[in-house]
DNA sequence: CAGATTCTTTACCCATAGGTCAAAAAGAGG
DNA sequence: CCTCTTTTTGACCTATGGGTAAAGAATCTG
């Protein structure tokens, strides 16, 4: 009961994910997400408690939009390698032209890890869970005999990893793309 | 002729560096500079006329010691694979205990490229200077023999930047410097 | 329709950001 | 020791940050 709200909180956050993905943490305000999601700030602060809060929300939202994906190619049947590149490359293909400011997670890790309990918790295990989706694909790699048995699974986990979040950075900076495609390869010619 | 300078303004520089290397550019407030520099707040206006230049001047010194510091590594004489892998361990070698703010130039580079031209500028000079030396010992290891002919300097250049720079980013999430090493290991093995 | 409850609106609040300015202080040159 | 020049100090300023509160609007229950 009570007054229905006037806006879907789901869009909102989703809203203000984007534009905490544009602009960041630290320099996006109150005023410029009222405006964006379309309500009041008042009512924005009755919806989310604070900008903080709001910001926790959109950023496991992220996560999960994130590690799902990237799970979800890597754990296509058949060979793993094709799968692999697929899933860098994906990582890797900025548009290029608009959508230039890379990867939520990645920006909000070199803004505030350390310094922020809660945004570090979140990113890190954003992180974690997506070294674990490329360590099983690895694995299963090795098993299939796709890849050499001596290889690390865990050190090229970490290494594909970085070479993703890596890329996320760089991206920013400009840059080809087809630079990046280029790196990627390389960087499987690990396995 | 004049009243002299009561402060050297190379430290203060070095000292805004290390300031605005903790905490990020936007999150840097002027009160908080001259308090760590030890003097006025006028006179750090009148001196660096802004905290935009004053963090130029800063970035700039950063990323010349640090470029500087790659190409010393990598131009010794001798095999160059142990340069390399010298090299990138030192880069991820983040002492764990303090120091985890990370890279300067890659926080600023997520925080700020694409928002701030200047800022934009230096980082993917000092992002390009580095690949440069890094794909000068690629191309070195190949005519040395160390490596296999049939290697894309470029794009192994390119994968090795990568991996240094999302080392660095995920640095400051935690995890121990140990993983990291293995990393290392797994990408110098695409050589 | 009354009341309870929840949302929205608008005005308001204090602290800080980033910076400026006038006047005082400390040297150099004559 | 007087002036000319540059620094320093400290007060001051405007805009905005992030947030709160009080009053009004919309809905459900009875």
């Amino acid at each position: 009961m009570g007054r229905p709200k006037q806006f879907e909180p789901d869009v909102a956050v989703d809203q203000a994910m984007q534009v905490f993905w544009r602009q960041g943490y630290a320099t996006t305000t109150p005023q410029e997400l009222a405006r964006e999601l379309g309500i009041g700030k008042g009512s924005l602060y009755n919806a989310f408690t604070s900008k903080h809060r709001l910001f926790e929300m959109a950023l496991r939202r992220y996560g999960e939009m994130r590690v799902a994906a990237l799970e979800e190619i890597l754990e296509r049947p058949g060979p793993v390698k094709p799968l692999l590149r697929a899933a860098l490359q994906r990582m890797a293909a900025v548009p290029d032209d608009a959508l230039r400011h890379g990867c939520l997670a990645v920006n909000t890790a070199a803004e505030l890890a350390g310094k922020d309990e809660i945004a570090t918790e979140v990113v890190s295990a954003v992180f974690s869970r997506m070294e674990r989706a490329l360590r099983n694909a690895v694995e299963r790699a090795r098993r299939n005999g796709e890849i050499d048995a001596s290889c690390d699974p865990d050190g090229v986990a970490g290494m594909l990893l970085s070479v993703v979040v890596g890329m996320n950075v760089l991206a920013k900076t400009g840059g080809e793309p087809q630079r990046r495609l280029r790196a990627v390869d390389a960087a499987l010619a690990a396995l």
